[in-house]
DNA sequence: GCCGGTTTGGACTGGCCGGTCCAATTTGCG
DNA sequence: CGCAAATTGGACCGGCCAGTCCAAACCGGC
């Protein structure tokens, strides 16, 4: 499929649009009906840039979504070098959180589909926490690197570890409304590599 | 509605059919066909006894499994003396995932449904995160009391923190289909409260 | 300004599935 | 037994919504 500039805008406004109706309303309530109506795009729009349908487009948004977060992430972490960066990036997620309304672009998408409709979406998913945890391991050795955390702490499984915590803390964040247990994790998770 | 012995079977048979077609399938997918197959009903039984249809069906499944839940983490839980204890709820909690095939029985209930969809789903789920939070804490405040964790540590911020880092770990296992995620929380976690 | 391909509009369809309904059967109780 | 209530069977309905289709409009190169 041939795209011309026009058609590429089409495509991004179709994804951008989907994936903020998907974070407003989770990935099962949204209708493509919803989709064409903020993207003012017309049904056959939809199929023409993703043939495969709902699922194709619902791939499209996961893939966009977790690029977006681990720029993100990257960006923030490739620099580490102190505790304050730490503390930096701790508050900025969770400002991040915050400003979107204790929501997740990702978490609808990741357990509501993957793993058994989806399988694409799963692989993404996997792939996307895979690359996560390897860029915390980076910057847990880059702390480590310049003796904030002790030469023989295991980064490997403290990052795993710490992936866990962040997760889990947004799981939570999610189902009670609340961002404590996301600072707590990450807290703790310092304050273990710190000792 | 007034239940005979025959309905009350009946009910319970819907419930925990209902729960292993979910287990299995996801809540989204499941049909109301799919849970008469298996627990060999039919639609005007399921009806009888869940007037408000599938959400209602699905409630009563969360119920359910967040009560299975609880009880199975309390019982471990309250006799918590040491870190052979600890080890040991550990180690039976990742076999109990094993022995699921890597799958939550809430997981999937929560981020699909709970908060849009279903908010009465989403206060059971919260209220669950808040029981199993107290029972935790619970069960730290009985290691500090005999010395293996310091007295000065704050045990609240470190249940919530040792929570979300469960529920990270079982999120990750869901995604990645690798259960180390949740091996590593928790062992950093007492690590961390050992220190 | 003509011609290929790209883009767009929107009516229509077809299946799926939750929910309704009524009638038949069983149960428990006096 | 006899009756009222509980239980069960399963046909049927109707809305919803992803996906299809055809034709119109638009664009860009020559």
């Amino acid at each position: 499929m041939t795209l011309t500039r026009k058609g590429e805008l089409t495509r991004t406004r179709i994804v951008l649009g989907a994936s903020a109706e998907i974070l407003e309303s989770g990935v099962e309530e949204v209708r493509l009906e919803d989709i064409m109506a903020r993207t003012a795009t017309s049904k056959s729009q939809l199929f023409h840039y993703f043939p495969g349908g709902r699922e194709e487009l619902v791939l499209a948004v996961t893939r966009h979504e977790t690029e977006q977060a681990l720029a993100a992430q990257t960006a923030a972490l490739q620099s580490f070098a102190s505790w304050d960066d730490w503390q930096h990036w701790r508050d900025d997620m969770v400002a991040w959180y915050h400003g979107r309304g204790l929501r997740c672009p990702l978490l609808g998408l990741l357990s509501a589909d993957a793993g058994r409709r989806m399988p694409e979406a799963q692989a993404v998913m996997t792939e996307f926490m895979t690359a996560w945890q390897a860029v915390l391991t980076e910057g847990l050795r880059r702390l480590q690197a310049t003796g904030r955390i002790a030469a023989d702490t295991d980064v490997e499984s403290a990052a795993a570890a710490l992936l866990a915590g962040i997760q889990g803390g947004i799981l939570l964040m999610i189902t009670t409304k609340r961002i404590d247990h996301l600072e707590a994790a990450i807290d703790q998770a310092a304050a273990a590599l710190r000792a």
